[in-house]
DNA sequence: ACAAAAGTGTTAGAGGTACACCCATGT
DNA sequence: ACATGGGTGTACCTCTAACACTTTTGT
């Protein structure tokens, strides 16, 4: 049992240190976030996350953690550290767990932890997940469309996603969010799941086009209608725009 | 020794977590930050912090290690948690430090530790360091003319100003570090050190009036000119600004 | 021809910058 | 009277919300 979900055991990490990750993707118009469950808790989800080894940077630890869930390609930055000291219910009060009582993976399992939280950007279209052994099932959840989670899990996932209004003022996040090509009705609607409101059309067009970091590559037909320009990010542009501190917000 | 700076031994705090503050007081027109010595360390100066008890919250112990201090009028937030596994130096490259080697204290003193760092934010006028015996000396140093500190402080510091100028957007930061009746220039002083460039007279005026969370209450004559009003909040409206996620910024 | 979706133009208002001007005080 | 600093007015600019109009496609 041990061997199973920690082949080290479990004196290679800090103790009571944890990360975790809101992994955001964007398949239009639905921004959602990224979890999973395994068997020992059947009935509820859970965030990505795991532990830090002893001389591992907890920024490490949180890449490492998605890489195991076969994420490799994902923006991260930390958000926020959770450390009440009860944040994690007493092992004896949860039903949807089973292992053995007594067991070194219940006493590893049954301290205290702070976890230290990032959100994470991936592209949706791109990312695959991996049906590995220890995580039986992994899904995307909408993120407004909570559903039950472990713990504190579902009140990091809406405290995060407010603070990721924040990070819209002043950082590009629809650069990690979204596939190398794109609409402006896809990178509109990204922008109107972020901030649970509508924006108008042309006046998003012409603040994103001023912007100078996304450039038109080509035309795309979808259903009805116009065709629609795509758009890609000018890596050059972009990066300029991250020292100059850009104002990108609505 | 140990009993001098751990009455309690080390056995009742969590390993490998710390937390320190950021504490901001505004002397007009200097925004500084409050940092102390001791003994052991006699070079460098260190921001105020300590370490979690087992089940304490990380809140908790932040706002105990400035009690410790003799402050209990502060505003704190969480801003960061930092955690490279090599911030602080081992200590047997430390010079400046006299504590007997193998000694427990060391023991505790060498362990890795993340720390949780948070910015506090006091009225500078009316807060009074105490000087306890842990503590040989405190002193407020100015944010733009940032001595020697130890470990990896300074980062901190200036890494924690330019997270406050973002929350001077969403937060108004000013009323937690001015006292309670302040004129206009003050106020404006205070938000110039923050983003560390001139704002208009004028337009800064008519901008807090208008958010309607200051109220006039008196006069005052300081040194030549026409005397200027002073102001204080109006708590209900700041309150209620809070809620509203009004926006305070420039 | 029509609907649908994308692209473009236009107007009005809000808010900020910059600067000029006026007011109250001490010398 | 003058210098000094606080209070107020204003013209200009930028941004954006709102909405109308045009263009390009499929049916």
């Amino acid at each position: 049992m041990l061997e199973k979900y920690f082949p080290e055991g479990t004196d290679v990490f800090l103790p009571h240190v944890a990360v975790n990750v809101v992994v955001f993707g964007y398949e239009h118009p639905a921004l959602r976030v990224l979890v999973f469950r395994m068997p020992p808790m059947n009935n509820s989800w859970a965030l990505p996350g795991g532990y830090v080894y002893k001389s591992e940077h907890i920024d490490a630890a949180a890449y490492r953690s998605l890489k195991m869930l076969g994420i490799d390609q994902v923006f991260l930055k930390q958000i926020q550290t959770f450390g009440d000291p009860f944040r994690v219910p007493a092992l004896s009060e949860v039903k949807d767990i089973d292992f053995p009582a007594g067991s070194e993976i219940m006493k590893w399992a049954s301290q205290r932890f702070i976890t230290v939280v990032y959100y994470g950007l991936v592209d949706y279209e791109t990312t695959k997940l991996a049906q590995e052994r220890l995580y039986r099932e992994c899904k995307w959840m909408d993120v407004y469309k909570p559903e039950k989670m472990i713990q504190d899990h579902a009140s990091i996932v809406s405290e995060t996603r407010k603070l990721l209004i924040n990070e819209l003022q002043n950082f590009p996040v629809a650069k990690n969010l979204l596939a190398d090509s794109f609409t402006m009705n896809e990178m509109r609607g990204l922008y109107e799941a972020i901030l649970n409101r509508p924006i108008d059309r042309g006046t998003f067009r012409r603040k994103m086009l001023s912007l100078g970091i996304i450039e038109k590559v080509d035309q795309r037909k979808d259903a009805r209608g116009r065709p629609s320009d795509t758009y890609r990010f000018n890596q050059e542009k972009y990066n300029q725009s991250l020292v100059e501190e850009t104002k990108f917000g609505f």
